[in-house]
DNA sequence: CCCTACATACCGGCCGGACGGTAACAGTCA
DNA sequence: TGACTGTTACCGTCCGGCCGGTATGTAGGG
């Protein structure tokens, strides 16, 4: 045995009980998704995945500030590429959320947040605190703009619809909601 | 004892049952939401509650189907109210989400009913049951129509945000959502 | 030498559900 | 009207297993 990595980095495992717990979540949906299980899938045991994370929701936490971080990343890539900064990073969250293809993986991640949130208040003021830092990114997105409160509660909408399958909304559809941004509509600033 | 009631209406019992299921999942959330903390509640026992629903999942399902009657009576009273046929009822289905008033008890059942329908796909099917048939319900309100379903979303987006505490969106902006029901915007059939 | 980073073994309580009864009806027939 | 029978509604008890969490041991690094 290597002597370099007898011992692990911390942070790698971490990492990696993070994305084990990602995968048991998409393929055992919030049912399934034990302490128990993670750890199977994970190279070490149960009682090292109680080391990083104490609790599962401290797990659930990890798993949260990991999606958090990457919808975060996705979305101010989007609103970079927007030459409008008045209310950009709104529309760069329903062009995240309508144009992302939502996996069945995605689905089942989903709603174990969700079901996750529901249940334990800590969680959902994590999520939020998410939201808050895209929304605190941009200076020209004050908590009073009606236009850019609308365009998030339609993606907001759009995923939890998607999760649960309330609507069936067409890609042409998805179109016409972003069709919402262009000009002569809210939010693109030119009528305001 | 009165010989009359010896034995109750059947009926009545497993009214009684779901009303004590929304007091308990009000008070005590979906951690504290058990077949025990139910039964306890009311006045027959577990054995009562499994006689009339034979799994908690269907306990739910009456609990879901309890609040959809009551929804669906909300949002077509609502919509008996509007002169204008098209799109009427996604009008009253914004409505109805926004001028409600979500006491905290709401808020706690929502979460309840969250969680199960992100938990079991049954009941988010269940729900979507009610959601359709109030869809039905208005000819003028087919599955294409674009802008009705961007009430739909709106709606569920802003009733996700009051459940997770997602939003702070004052009255004012409340009313401003509204606004978009005048004339000169989407849905209101003047402009399209 | 001690602290971090794990492994292994185990616990215990909660909670969904099963089960065997029993009491109140309803219908039937004499 | 009363005995017989089946059904519905309900009670009380118990079980069993799952699952979050603990307690203890230990190996390697600084």
């Amino acid at each position: 045995m290597d002597t370099a990595t007898r011992r692990r980095a911390p942070d790698d495992t971490r990492t990696e009980i993070i994305d084990k717990a990602l995968e048991v979540a998409a393929e055992l949906g919030a049912s399934g998704f034990t302490l128990d299980a993670v750890a199977a899938r994970t190279t070490v045991s149960k009682g090292a995945v109680l080391h990083h994370f104490p609790t599962k929701i401290a797990l659930l936490e990890g798993m949260i500030d990991h999606l958090g971080q990457l919808h975060t990343d996705g979305i101010l890539a989007e609103a970079a590429r927007d030459p409008e900064p008045y209310g950009r990073n709104a529309r760069a969250y329903l062009r995240a959320t309508v144009t992302e293809p939502v996996t069945p993986q995605d689905v089942s991640i989903g709603r174990v947040v969700m079901a996750a949130c529901a249940i334990e208040p800590a969680l959902a003021l994590r999520w939020k605190g998410w939201i808050d830092r895209v929304k605190a990114d941009d200076p020209s997105d004050p908590v009073g703009a009606d236009d850019a409160l609308m365009l998030r509660l339609i993606a907001d909408g759009l995923w939890m619809s998607d999760l649960f399958g309330l609507h069936q909304v067409s890609a042409e559809q998805r179109q016409a909601l972003l069709s919402l941004l262009t000009p002569g509509h809210p939010i693109t600033g030119n009528d305001a």
